[in-house]
DNA sequence: TTGGAATGTCAACAAGGCTGACATAAACTT
DNA sequence: AAGTTTATGTCAGCCTTGTTGACATTCCAA
């Protein structure tokens, strides 16, 4: 907790943002801004006779090509038979290549194809554009709260996952 | 990255949280932290044979008592088929009310029962456990920072919405 | 070399989105 | 008063994306 001593985080004032008011603020902030955030893929993927989880799929294994079907299902937090289905749509239409480990030929190592790389660019402009004006309109400073908050909200396991994504650069 | 000479206004530090990467990482942590928000009230949601779409449901009536079937089609942005067959459950079950309005008896007003309060409170007091933790460990500079960008990001018709019930407290 | 662990595939089911069609009742318009 | 619009509910059927169970393949270690 924090010092009431403090000038700057008096009672008060720290205690302010934490009433269930505020609370239920930022539980609607989070529902409502979670649409905004997939409102506009959501659109190019309609198009495309695809579903989030595809774009998920693209988004992490251009994140991380070479990547296994294992680490995707962890990352993704779903059932292997889940993410097979959209994997195998996804093969079947050329834009994801599934190759057979060399070390480890139980494991299939993936990669976006050209046409995948297009369709991942393309979900993926038109997510930073709406990203990119809300940190715009918000400020840097703003920005960096807004990442605080958002880690602090995570489960821990998917913190450390996020985290190595983050600095690892894939 | 960052120039020599002008430590706090050069262009890299302003444009800095702007850049494809950060972008990345802000897309990336919504992702992640929208998992960890729904993941406790999930859990218990899962005891009920209840879904996402019920526990939405409860949190508006009970945010706003006496809504209209309308009203919440407009805030959680389904079909009235969807929704219906939720609240139908909901009604079944004794957790909710729906009175036929004494103007416009066209309109169902819904309300919460004591025992689908006592549902809400506990999925509520479950998420706003954890939302509080992060705001408390990212402070009230970052939650502040967190907000701006959450309504930011949000469709400006939705925005509205937010904004009416927040101001309004309902 | 054999049994277990890791990995991936196939089948079937459920929740919760969606559309379309239609019924009812009330309110509004002309 | 008649016709139109609005609000709501319901039925049927479809799709995506979760789930579990069963099973095949591959690797590794006892």
């Amino acid at each position: 907790m924090e010092s009431v001593l403090s000038p700057h985080h008096d009672k008060g004032q720290a205690l302010l943002y934490l009433t269930d008011e505020q609370l239920r603020q930022g539980i609607e902030a989070m529902f409502f801004a979670y649409r905004g955030f997939t409102a506009d893929p959501d659109r190019i993927l309609e198009q495309f006779s695809y579903g989030r989880a595809h774009h998920r799929a693209l988004h992490f294994i251009n994140g991380a090509p070479g990547t296994t079907v294992n680490n995707l299902l962890n990352i993704l937090g779903v059932t292997k038979q889940s993410l097979n289905r959209v994997l195998r749509s996804l093969i079947e239409d050329g834009l994801v290549e599934s190759h057979v480990g060399k070390k480890d030929r139980r494991k299939r190592h993936l990669f976006l194809t050209p046409e995948g790389s297009k369709l991942e660019q393309k979900l993926s402009n038109a997510q930073r554009l709406r990203m990119r004006s809300a940190f715009r309109a918000a400020g840097p400073e703003a920005v960096a709260g807004f990442r605080t908050v958002l880690e602090a909200m995570m489960d821990p396991k998917m913190l450390n996952t996020y985290i190595n994504m983050r600095d690892t650069g894939s």
